[in-house]
DNA sequence: CTATAATTTCAGTATGTACTGAAATATCGG
DNA sequence: CCGATATTTCAGTACATACTGAAATTATAG
């Protein structure tokens, strides 16, 4: 696969980007360049283009199917796995958000959770600490609530409240 | 200044999920420490409270004022800085979630605009994939307009909004 | 101005994660 | 079942970032 010099700088950059986003710079790479791809590619097409490892690319993308931000696909007469992106901004934002609830959130309400249990019966954990502790729960499991509703809103409702800005609060706000 | 057990595996676990939010460990371990003090600490009860090198508390805390994590705060007849942690669940969570935008979602709206200028004057790129990467900045730019406007809905409305989960549905898809 | 305490800087080192490439494994046509 | 091609595994290595501790700097009390 040919890339112009603007294509080569969206995967660069998106590759960037991508480490800051909870997947590694390589496969985030691969993500960007089949997402420019108007047709499938084959795992060695990728490799070449990208300049990495044959074994990297193999990692890479069955993490990225695995996410669903990769699809695969068969092609008539050839053995070769073909690989498309997943193209739905939407979905992408869900997949990458998802990822990071489950890493970034979802741990910290178990462990503080734990630790409610815990303070019940802990005699030595000065009171103030305990309150500290439960208010902060409280708090992420309101956060977390509410990124469930929005999460599961229809797509177009999601949308439409984007759009709506400011305006939300005069409705709510009442 | 002396931590229970609860308190350990509080600072502990506080640590690990800094590194998942853009913070180093070291640096969310001083947070979590002033989060569960009840009065300002100096920065040698922190280093030696966390088993880390003094230059190391210097440093963290210094970023973490810099975020308005942390405020100094001074004693009288002591010479030495003491610090506290910003308390507010609320004000944290727009700290991080600032930092991260600057760092995560500004750079790339910032290079696809960049791309898109280029890509007028660009006879090389195929037409589909200028279509793939202004589509990408359109929504880019509603997201961002959105996440603006619910950071600055006052904190009361965001408390109510965030209540009503899924109820925001029925409001707003009318 | 000097002595002392507090803080910061920074070169060197440690640590964790990603990447490579060779070897092993799996898949398929004949 | 065999040979050829595609894919995956994994030990070793590279790389980026964080941490240490000694030295330099800054601030303050007397």
């Amino acid at each position: 696969m040919k890339l112009t010099p603007v294509m080569q700088r969206y995967i660069v950059h998106w590759g960037e980007m991508g480490t800051r986003w909870g997947l590694n710079r390589s496969v985030a790479q691969m993500h960007a360049l089949l997402y420019l791809s108007p047709q499938p590619l084959h795992a060695d097409e990728i490799a070449e283009t990208l300049g990495v490892a044959r074994s990297n690319v193999s990692v890479g993308l069955r993490e990225l199917v695995t996410w669903n931000l990769v699809q695969v696909t068969q092609t008539l007469g050839d053995r070769r796995d073909f690989f498309v992106a997943q193209r739905d901004p939407w979905e992408v934002v869900r997949v990458v958000a998802e990822g990071r609830k489950r890493r970034e959130l979802d741990p910290t309400v178990a462990f503080l959770k734990q630790c409610a249990v815990d303070l019940k019966s802990d005699g030595e954990t000065p009171a103030y600490v305990k309150e500290q502790i439960t208010g902060q729960l409280e708090f992420m499991e309101t956060v977390m609530g509410w990124y469930e509703s929005i999460m599961n809103l229809p797509r177009k409702t999601l949308l439409k409240m984007m759009r709506m800005g400011q305006r939300i609060a005069k409705i709510i706000g009442d």
